[in-house]
DNA sequence: TAGCCCATGTAATTGGTTACATGATTGA
DNA sequence: TCAATCATGTAACCAATTACATGGGCTA
């Protein structure tokens, strides 16, 4: 069976709640940034294509004169396709975690890259999980523990999870390796 | 800047090890496959790339008659080229968490959807978590509890980390989700 | 003799990134 | 006036998957 591109979901899912532009929803990308990416060079053909397809629909909100903006609607169509997607079972998808590859081959480094490459990595988790905080601050805080129509809610929590984990493995790492020079 | 393969990579890496044909290293790559997966229809091509470029030589090792068998071994260069990766930081690679993206738009379909996917996810991290105990077993236990070159180590204690947050993680969202019907 | 593992490869297709191009508006 | 943000898009490129094709050897 031939792959489908998820990009085409990603931005669905963001119509599904309101109306946007490609920029917009580009942005909106930008907070879950930790689980989903899309570039402009596949967002704005896709979404030409979803209005194509009777997925979405394209109207011109021209701002002012001359510059022309272009605001994106679901159509019902686009909902049941989103939804059925919902529905389906994660398909298998290949993992490539370079970190893990480079940690797996290190016996072909020396111990000192090893040692830098855990160190980088733990700079980057905490900025991850600084990040993963502002975004607690901005949905969650300040609301129930948890409703369950919350989701962005859930997502944030699997961020902290994961992030926590990767981080205390990192540590224990580094801290056997630095033990034993 | 352009990407480039990591394909390579993943196939120095292991014959840095020990020379093997295209099929052992793919047979290799099964014992890592949470965190790399390869492809024959990319590491055959990208084996005969790295022979043409000079990272790896190959040797005919026919079994009997008839029926060919390639061998391939990494060279100097290949080594070079290996380490100087291994001790390049990781770059940005695009995040595509495709649960995650599920979850994330869940609103847009039915708490039973939801609850379902959730569902399904635990039995594949407890599939996981079984692979991931196999691997322990065959490459840890009756050893030290951490050499400093066993990467592989390394690897397998990353996955149980990450395996049980997400265990736990989605523990407390299916508990949540199902107390409030 | 059927099925599984060993073993190598190619062709077609595409999803996706990167880089480039262009211009308006806003605020320090 | 300079930088950042808003805003849309295309062209080139390729890494990678999927499906297909082929055949030997072993064993229950």
């Amino acid at each position: 069976m031939a792959r489908q591109s998820r990009t085409q979901f990603a931005i669905l899912g963001f119509l599904a709640s309101e109306p946007a532009t490609g920029y917009e929803i580009r942005k909106q990308l930008g907070d879950i940034a930790t689980i989903w990416y899309e570039s402009y060079g596949q967002i704005y053909p896709t979404l030409k294509r979803l209005t194509k397809e009777g997925l979405a629909t394209r109207a011109t909100s021209s701002g002012a004169k001359g510059s022309d903006k272009y605001t994106y609607t679901i159509t019902d169509k686009g909902h049941e396709f989103l939804k059925k997607w919902l529905e389906e079972p994660v398909q298998f998808t290949p993992v490539r975690h370079e970190l893990g590859l480079r940690i797996y081959f290190a016996k072909h480094s020396t111990k000192e890259v090893l040692i830098s490459q855990l160190g980088r990595f733990k700079e980057v988790l905490n900025e991850a999980k600084e990040f993963n905080t502002s975004l607690h601050k901005k949905y969650v805080l300040d609301k129930e523990p948890l409703i369950s129509s919350d989701h962005a809610y859930m997502t944030i929590s699997e961020g902290k999870y994961i992030i926590d984990a990767k981080l205390a493995w990192c540590e224990e790492m580094l801290e056997h390796l630095q033990g034993k020079i």
